[in-house]
DNA sequence: GACCCGGAAGAAGG
DNA sequence: ACCTTCTTCCGGGT
């Protein structure tokens, strides 16, 4: 995972971004990109046993030790050596990788490595446990420790430690009066990398049903089927009525704007953080959240976080609402929010991406390519107005559904978002000639395309027709809300 | 002048 | 090398 922190970028301050709430509203992985202006908390050392001697373990080597290679067991077995003073391992008996090594027992180990096998054995069995309990938690997250250095154990390469002990620790004179919001938001993180901005609820647990099980779903329609709510994390509706007027409350509140939907269950009022990462992931609270919100096996691809819409997201399902005076719902129901502040707001997003002469022009050209891919369409008429157009839970597998590229058709167009029979006529692509295009079409499995390439050309004087209708009781989620449409396509 | 649109080229990361 | 997702710049329209 790369995380290549750059130039300490400018923290905002009253001089250089006088609306921008203090602290960052940020993820904590900010403060992980950006360590040095908080060095005074990243300095602070692992705070569990377990930490401890993770934090020490070879940089190169997986936090699963089933995922090792033989190599990797070699480079393990030499740190243990040094580690614990432990007599000179004989490597040739473990010409094998992690996953048999986790294998055997400790009296296998003891065999091979007399003396050494219950020290070994202990610390392979805690590096297991803890691997299951992260990838348990995690399971879409891009660090799930399932392939090599996807998870390194440096502190240096592995931001929630720093994070964690930074928000749990003391020593934080950043964010030391909501330490315990951004340390529940880390737990429940867990040992996720979080990036810049953590992935919205949705993209980080990759199972919004499960928030919506427990929440009210926000825009309406976008949640029927089986997708969840808003990036899951609108446990109140009450910030629809908070715009215009809400932005004040930007102002104080500093706890990132990804805060994950587990959390939001859990009043900070009423949430005591654990003293540690391990603590955290051991406890009760956090094993429920887990169960909750990262349930196992989830195959959806996790959004980086990097994304604007992501980014928007986050701000806009802030529990906290903290981020109304830059972004605020309209109407949640219908995916319109209104950009309340657009310098402002493409400040934070060029921080967010290291970015910082990014402004609302560019951020909102960024915006515009939302629209081909019907992510996203302006709210006519009005200013700084747009509407989210599929759900986050669509959104974070739009990786998946750009997959498809190969093998669906590449120009089909995005359909209005005008509840009407639009017509029109796109150049048809070999790809799809053999396609039958004839049925009807649900139009979620139209590829998302981002690029500048795609399917934009209805110059074109070919051959295809296309009649987007309206569908009242198919599960997709277009514009207007409380419609659903299908593709009708015909040959001419 | 601000906002909005979309084309074009390119950067950055995967 | 290719793809995705922007970023940057721009000309044009409202």
């Amino acid at each position: 995972m790369k995380l290549a922190p750059g130039p300490l970028p400018p923290i905002p301050t009253a001089a250089t971004m006088d609306r921008l709430p203090l602290p960052l509203p940020f993820s904590p992985d900010l403060l992980w990109r950006y360590p040095l202006g908080f060095s005074n908390v990243t300095q602070q050392p692992p705070s569990s046993p377990l930490m401890d001697y993770k934090s020490q373990l070879p940089t190169s080597l997986a936090t699963d030790p089933r995922v090792w290679s033989r190599e990797d067991v070699i480079s393990f077995l030499r740190w243990a050596e040094r580690e614990y003073d432990l007599q000179p391992i004989d490597m040739d008996m473990f010409q094998m990788n992690g996953k048999a090594m986790c294998l055997l027992t400790r009296t296998d180990l003891s065999e091979r490595a007399p003396g050494s096998g219950d020290v070994l054995h202990n610390v392979l069995q805690l590096l297991v446990r803890e691997a299951n309990i992260v990838q348990r938690c995690l399971p879409s997250s891009p660090v799930t420790p399932t392939s090599r250095h996807a998870y390194p154990l440096s502190p240096h390469s592995h931001p929630p430690t720093p994070n964690w002990n930074m928000l749990t620790q003391n020593g934080c004179d950043f964010h030391s009066t909501h330490a315990a919001t951004l340390a529940a938001h880390l737990m429940a993180q867990s040992n996720s990398v979080t990036l810049s901005p953590a992935p919205s609820v949705d993209s980080q647990a990759g199972s919004p049903q499960h928030a919506e099980a427990c929440q009210q779903p926000a825009y309406g329609h976008f949640s029927s089927g089986s997708n969840g709510s808003a990036s899951g994390s609108n446990q109140s509706d009450s910030d629809e009525d908070s715009f215009p007027d809400s932005g004040k409350s930007a102002q104080n509140n500093t706890s990132p704007p990804n805060t994950p939907s587990a959390f939001t269950l859990v009043p900070p009022a009423h949430y005591m953080p654990p003293k540690s990462p391990k603590e955290a992931v051991s406890s009760p609270i956090f094993k429920t959240m887990a169960r909750e919100f990262f349930p196992s096996e989830s195959p959806e691809p996790n959004t980086n976080g990097r994304l604007l819409w992501d980014f928007l997201q986050q701000l806009l399902n802030d529990p906290s609402q903290r981020y109304t005076s830059y972004i605020a719902w309209k109407n949640r129901d219908t995916g319109v929010f209104k950009i309340v502040d657009p310098a402002g707001l493409a400040k934070l997003w060029g921080i967010q991406k290291n970015h910082l002469s990014m402004n609302y022009d560019k951020m909102s050209r960024a915006l515009r390519y939302y629209y081909r891919v019907n992510i996203l369409r302006k709210v006519q008429g009005e200013r700084h107005c747009y509407q989210f157009l599929r759900n986050p839970t669509e959104l974070k597998n739009i990786k998946n559904i750009s997959l498809l590229r190969q093998q669906m058709s590449p120009n089909r167009p995005a359909p209005q978002p005008q509840p009407q029979v639009v017509h029109m006529t796109i150049k048809p692509e070999p790809a799809e000639v053999d396609q039958d295009t004839s049925r009807l079409q649900e139009f979620d499995e139209k590829p998302t395309d981002l690029s500048m390439d795609g399917p934009t050309d209805l110059s074109s004087n070919s051959s295809r027709h296309i009649s987007i209708v309206c569908s009242p009781d198919t599960p997709s989620l277009r514009d207007p809300p409380q419609k659903n449409f299908y593709i009708k396509e015909e040959i001419k």
